[in-house]
DNA sequence: TCTGGGGTCCTAGGACCC
DNA sequence: TCTGGGGTCCTAGGACCC
């Protein structure tokens, strides 16, 4: 059901451009304008590139060790992935957009991206207030973001990719706000690149010879159903036609689902190891999980074998191996979510098997105060709360872990590689940036 | 030698119940 | 000889996003 007639509406997407490159420049003014490139946790791939480094012909998700050369060569400067820094200048865009369409018309979507609710602009101001929001951003924090302004979100994202594709001549910046506009970003976008249409869709679409966005927009809806996710699909079709399907979301960083996990440095062997591994990662997702105040019911442990892989096969993960339990009762305490881990991954373990990544999910989630009692269960085990909420405090002022359990091990030998990484200036007073 | 990490939503199908 | 139908709940897996 649409908004009844009459009534507009009018959103923007506001997305910074190569986010990681741009905050490790903010405080290396001599890197401006120069190739950059940030790469994943482990040094594993490329992430993000400066529109420099791409003009050198660097691309995203390039593995990090078959451009090594091509970056050294051309003079490119990688960084290893630092996100106290990205999460500092992330909070610092976002608090600049609250500032000036107001708090309650931003909604967060990604660390880099955020949407906001412009129902209430004036259409005659909207080209003036897509200008103002770029250069306030960009003069407040030194972070350069493209605007993408439309009736839908998918429209809105749309018109902020073909912002981004021409720099030069949109200055950064698209209103899509007449449907002689609206038709041509349709037409000048591939179905593969509109939001919602990933690989699989794309190529199910071409294979009825649907290309553009426009071409799409034509179908019916009950084709779309059928065809493209059922209702999802019903959406999307709706969003192209400048209906609004998909509205603003509240903010509540309530997860239903919690995850750490990560490849290891380098394969490992010893279940010993691996068990200090997924007791680390344990530790952060529960540190997550009580930052939102939540306790989980069910925990889950995965690992991931190292596959062999036969020459010239196009690279992909192996299957992963995972196994879960249900806690008698949701907790949010460390030591009780340990426990169980520890056992999941002696099960999943097999001796002789080497191991390149594993993992911890935390789900069942409920709110930690409404953790209901099981008969069950021995009362007054509710001891560990005081202790957690110290251990985070001290984690979070050090940001680094300080204190850790004694199954987090201290030898590491999983450890991932980072070899590059900034200084984490905004977060870390002994790593403030030097003026001289 | 070496290819990220953390999420969401939706659907189909099985288990189970009356 | 004949072998229901409808509802709910749960899980696995597929698709997508950044």
């Amino acid at each position: 059901m649409g908004p009844p007639s009459g009534d507009r509406r009018m959103y923007a997407i506001v997305d910074c451009n190569s986010f990681y490159c741009s905050a490790e420049r903010v405080f290396r003014p001599d890197l401006w304008h120069k190739p950059v490139v940030v790469l994943s946790n482990n040094d594993g791939c490329v992430i993000s590139i400066s529109d420099e480094a791409k003009n050198r012909g660097i691309t995203m998700t390039d593995p990090f060790f078959k451009v090594k050369d091509s970056l050294v060569k051309n003079n490119i400067k990688a960084f290893s992935s630092n996100y106290n820094l990205y999460g500092d200048m992330s909070k610092r865009v976002m608090d600049t957009l609250r500032h000036v369409v107001g708090k309650e018309n931003v909604e967060v979507y990604s660390v880099d991206e955020a949407f906001l609710n412009l129902d209430h602009i004036p259409p005659h101001l909207l080209d003036n207030l897509a200008f103002e929001l770029r250069s306030t951003v960009e003069q407040w924090t030194g972070v350069a973001v493209s605007v993408g302004i439309a009736p839908t979100k998918v429209l809105s994202k749309m018109a902020n990719r073909l912002a981004k594709k021409n720099k030069k001549q949109s200055q950064c910046v698209m209103v899509l706000n007449t449907p002689e506009k609206i038709a041509d970003a349709l037409i000048k976008t591939r179905v593969g690149d509109i939001w919602g249409i990933g690989r699989q869709y794309a190529v199910k679409l071409e294979r009825f010879a649907i290309y553009d966005a426009w071409q799409l927009s034509q179908m019916p809806e009950e084709w779309m159903r059928k065809n493209v996710g059922g209702v999802t699909g019903v959406r999307l079709l709706k969003e192209l036609k400048g209906e609004p399907a998909i509205g603003m979301e509240d903010e509540l960083d309530e997860k239903k689902m919690i995850a750490t996990t990560r490849m290891f440095g380098a394969p490992v062997k010893e279940l010993g190891d691996i068990k200090e591994a997924v007791a680390t990662y344990t530790s952060r997702a529960a540190e997550k999980l009580r930052r939102q105040h939540g306790a989980a019911s069910v925990i889950s442990v995965f690992v991931v074998p190292k596959e062999d892989r036969k020459e010239n096969e196009p690279f992909r993960h192996g299957p992963m191996q995972s196994l879960h339990t249900i806690l008698p009762l949701a907790t949010a305490v460390t030591s009780e979510l340990i426990k169980p881990a520890m056992y999941l991954t002696e099960q999943l373990f097999k001796k002789g098997s080497f191991y390149k990544k594993a993992g911890v999910m935390l789900s069942g989630i409920v709110p930690d105060e409404t953790v209901q009692g099981n008969l069950f269960v021995p009362r007054g085990q509710n001891n560990g709360r005081m202790l957690m909420s110290m251990m985070d405090n001290i984690n979070f002022s050090m940001r680094d872990d300080v204190l850790k359990f004694a199954a987090s091990g201290t030898a590491r030998n999983w450890k991932m590689r980072q070899e590059y990484r900034s200084p984490r200036y905004t977060t870390r007073w002994d790593e403030l940036c030097e003026v001289k």
